[in-house]
DNA sequence: ATAGTGTATGTAACCGGTTACAGAGATAAA
DNA sequence: TTTATCTCTGTAACCGGTTACATACACTAT
């Protein structure tokens, strides 16, 4: 690999000539930036981004700590954070984190160490004061804020409430809500949501809480539990993993969707649209958030001012077959 | 951030003592190692990669380039690849590439210039040219191998034997296959594993092949079509969101699966599992071919000898209710 | 004639590590 | 006693860029 000094050599002009003409500052002489630029031709010449790194300190790097990437809900939060980093020249570090504080904590150390110009974090479990003290631009995605991070979620509470008021409205009264982790902020907002409009509209009961744990298997079974305990005829699950365990629950018993009972997921993936039948779910415009958060994360690194501190982005009802009605009931 | 030199100055030695002490090599004395790990601890230093990347010129990070991460066949992959690269200390830096070589090319430039260690190409679109000049250890990664580059993937045409089989001893005589794009080497495998079987058995029908381009929606229109102007009782999908579009479009002309057609989808993604009815499949070993992969760039980087060149890992029919038919026929 | 400004280029320090090399003391072998 | 070897440590060059500073020349203003 050509150096920088080996341009300067091959072009009779010194390494510092050579970095004004790959730089574009400085005065250069028309006659020796074409010279200059013929011998980086000649040479094929790249300057080296790690010796730039050592000196800007700024890496063009960033690190992308997700909890884990083969959950289908962040394959495409991924991708819209890797297209836009790419549009303004950042290269993407990913991390899966198992939602582990200590890995969490590992990754952060390393990412430090190779220089990484900011952080796009999504996380509950990390302690604020670690991130805090880390000294390198963060953005919080999918998950509230900590303390004054930039952060960008999608209405969780409301979207939770959208949801249940749909199945209301199509006329289920018995309105079950599967759980995810109650250490997850955003499964207990989707919670609050489902438990402010049931009571809103009078249907509150405890009973109609299943544990899912935000994963389609124990979804399943602690439907097929349920269902045969109490009566109900809509579930809201507070993921789409877990609305098709509920799904596979009620087929398993014979029991038709949405006839006898209607469905309705949460998160939008594009898993929804392969069941039989569809489902209908809370859609929460997944690439958008992953992009707005890149491009707050790139106006912190670059020092300009942010328009909003907090994105809350709405959701959309999508529905499907799983909770079609004929208008009566 | 403290630097290697306040590190020597608070331990009152040079600069080499503290960098022996850090990599463990040449003389140091026990107490002098004491007084240096303590400045260490009480400074919190961490060395800075990146200078140590500049002398060393190895980063500890490798390229991952994959067509789409939201492909819902990739983030298994990714997972087992960084799994495998964190055990070593490596990092990995995310690329898309859309399988345009295009975006191949300036992202293996961009890790070029980033000194990565080594790169994990999941591509047939690179000529080998620009691939063999590059210098750095490469895997190749579900895709054939390219001349030396030593290669990780699964038995294509062996499993699309086995899945035309399969739908033959469930007694199916009419088996279409839904094919994925002619130029990505895989499907082609797949095609021809799918001929050749139903040469054999004397039930080859040019008729009987669909153009499913590896999208859902683009099988099940194709599907529908097919359907209308063809009898069949059996169709292989070369991938598993061909074999969901299959189903919708069976679904939806009113016929039964698997009584009427049943469906074998490839691949083996979480996805398959999810549908009503599930779907039969071949299942690829996802996990253990990323895994692999990165075993063997490992040792690459670190010239160790590789016991093989090229894995052609098995593929295992997974049986479920799309393929289920009682005996007879 | 002189000072001031803009243009053009080179020298060398610097970023924060690693390591070749040199030197010094201690110990063992001749 | 001399020499060889081992242990321990420091100095300084090096990795490949960037940039502060110095220098030099041309041109303009006074």
């Amino acid at each position: 690999m050509a150096t920088i000094r080996d341009v300067a050599k091959l072009a009779g002009v010194s390494v510092a000539t050579v970095s004004r003409v790959l730089n574009q500052n400085g005065y250069v002489n028309e006659d020796t930036e074409k010279r200059v630029k013929k011998a980086i031709e000649q040479l094929n010449y790249k300057p080296n981004e790690v010796a730039r790194t050592l000196f800007k300190k700024t890496s063009k790097t960033i690190g992308l700590i997700v909890p884990d990437i083969s959950n289908p809900f962040f394959p495409e939060l991924v991708r819209a954070v890797e297209d836009v980093m790419n549009i303004y020249d950042y290269t993407v570090i990913l991390c899966n984190s198992d939602e582990k504080s200590e890995k969490e904590k590992q990754y952060i150390g390393i990412l430090k160490q190779k220089y990484v110009d900011g952080i796009i974090l999504t996380t509950n479990q990390l302690e604020s004061d670690e991130v805090l003290e880390l000294g390198v631009p963060v953005v919080v995605l999918d998950r509230p804020s900590m303390h004054s991070f930039p952060s960008v979620i999608a209405d969780n509470y409301g979207g939770a409430r959208l949801a249940t008021r749909h199945l209301y409205d199509i006329g289920c009264r018995k309105i079950a809500h599967i759980q995810g982790p109650t250490h997850v902020v955003n499964a207990m907002e989707r919670f609050r949501g489902y438990r402010d409009e049931m009571q809103e509209l009078g249907l509150w009961n405890e009973q109609l809480i299943i544990q899912g744990n935000y994963q389609l298997k124990q979804a399943k079974e602690a439907t097929l539990r349920a269902l045969q305990e109490h009566k109900m005829d809509g579930i809201f699950a507070g993921n789409d993993a877990m609305a098709v365990g509920a799904l596979k629950a009620v087929q398993q018993l014979g029991l038709r969707v949405p006839e006898d009972v209607a469905i309705i997921g949460y998160d939008g993936i594009p898993l929804t649209e392969m069941t039989t039948p569809e489902l209908s779910t809370i859609s929460q415009p997944i690439y958008e958030m992953g992009a707005i958060a890149a491009r707050i994360l790139v106006k912190k690194i670059e020092a300009k001012p942010l328009e909003q501190l907090h994105y809350v982005l709405p959701v959309k009802l999508v529905e499907r077959q799983s909770t079609q009605r004929r208008g009566t009931r």
